[in-house]
DNA sequence: AGCCTATACTCAACATATTGAGTATGTCAA
DNA sequence: TTGACATACTCAATATGTTGAGTATAGGCT
């Protein structure tokens, strides 16, 4: 349900296409969003036949015809109904973590050097939002819109420094012996 | 996919019924995996098509009978197959972020409401986990399956800590003018 | 005596998400 | 000029996850 929400938010900020909301997810809400484009154009399907959303058809010369959709006071409505809902944390499915557990069963070799790489990808990724950060720093007065963006990119930020911890943790206790941990003390 | 491939994890440490499965689910495999006994039942009935558990079915007096899966060697092929793959980080879904994205058009209080309620969850469950934890340093030498355990369980730590550190941090920034986070200043 | 919880599993319907193909054209660079 | 990439959307199949009901009985509590 709450991709619809998330949709009705961005189409607050502005009235947009499928596609064009598809690209802002990609770039400012994937750090707590993910939706692929195919989800995003059912969704607005949907979301247009329950009248949250209403679109403009704009004929294009040899492109497909563009529908920029935007928020309808059904729309709006709706978000209101669902805004004060309590939230659950939601559910984590970390494979890393399931082949972190299988260990005992398997060649620590080959836990250590997925350990590694993903840690790179989080301070990869982790990097990308810094430099997202430092964009906000420069604007002395940012409209109220990017005050918020920045508090949920501050969550991105935390994860992924937050993930780069835990692999350094683990990788501490596993890389001494290489191949057995018997020896690390907890904690 | 991975959820056969958790299963067979766990069936790796010792064999189990459908019902056992999920109840460790719910004890130690939480902070990183979330599967309904139903979801179980029915992974199981595939993974037994597909030749990578078997089960014993004990006949119990007044209970249904009771079907003990335990992992094949086509099943520990499987997993030897799926351990070197790479992983990606989960893809993440988090309906309270959208709801801080949503904060410039809604009323702050209930944002605050919900963000203080989620740092106490956040808490409750940091609780658990810390008590849990506490039953890893009384061991003084436990055998491999917990050592790797007790890795799994620091992920989980630290994402709840991190949690609520990111929740303080919103509400100070939030909280001192309680409508208007317009003088607050970043980082 | 009646109710709740735990054990133990099955089936069905629905909701949500992923993957891949298909349609159509403009722009830019090798 | 060929090919990659961006724009812009649609359809279908499959995979995965959620919700709710249904079957059955033991044991403990009120």
């Amino acid at each position: 349900m709450a991709l619809a929400h998330t949709i009705l938010t961005v189409l607050s900020e502005q009235p947009s296409t499928g596609y064009d909301i598809s690209k802002r997810f990609e770039e400012s809400v994937s750090c707590y969003w993910k939706a692929s484009q195919q989800q995003i154009y059912r969704e607005l399907g949907k979301m247009e036949v329950a009248g949250w959303v209403s679109f403009d058809l704009i004929p294009q010369a040899g492109k497909p015809d563009k529908k920029v959709y935007r928020i309808t006071p059904a729309g709006q409505a709706e978000l209101a109904r669902w805004y004060p809902e309590p939230t659950e944390p939601a559910p984590i499915r970390e494979d890393l973590l399931v082949k972190v557990l299988a260990g005992a069963f398997m060649p620590q070799a080959q836990l250590v050097a997925e350990l590694r790489r993903r840690r790179q990808g989080h301070l990869d990724q982790l990097m990308r939002y810094q430099a997202m950060e430092a964009q906000y720093q420069v604007h002395p007065n940012p409209p109220r819109q990017e005050q918020y963006r920045y508090l949920t990119l501050r969550r991105g930020l935390r994860y992924e420094q937050d993930w780069i911890a835990w692999c350094d943790e683990v990788l501490a206790l596993l890389a001494p012996t290489a191949d057995d941990i018997t020896t690390a003390h907890y904690r």
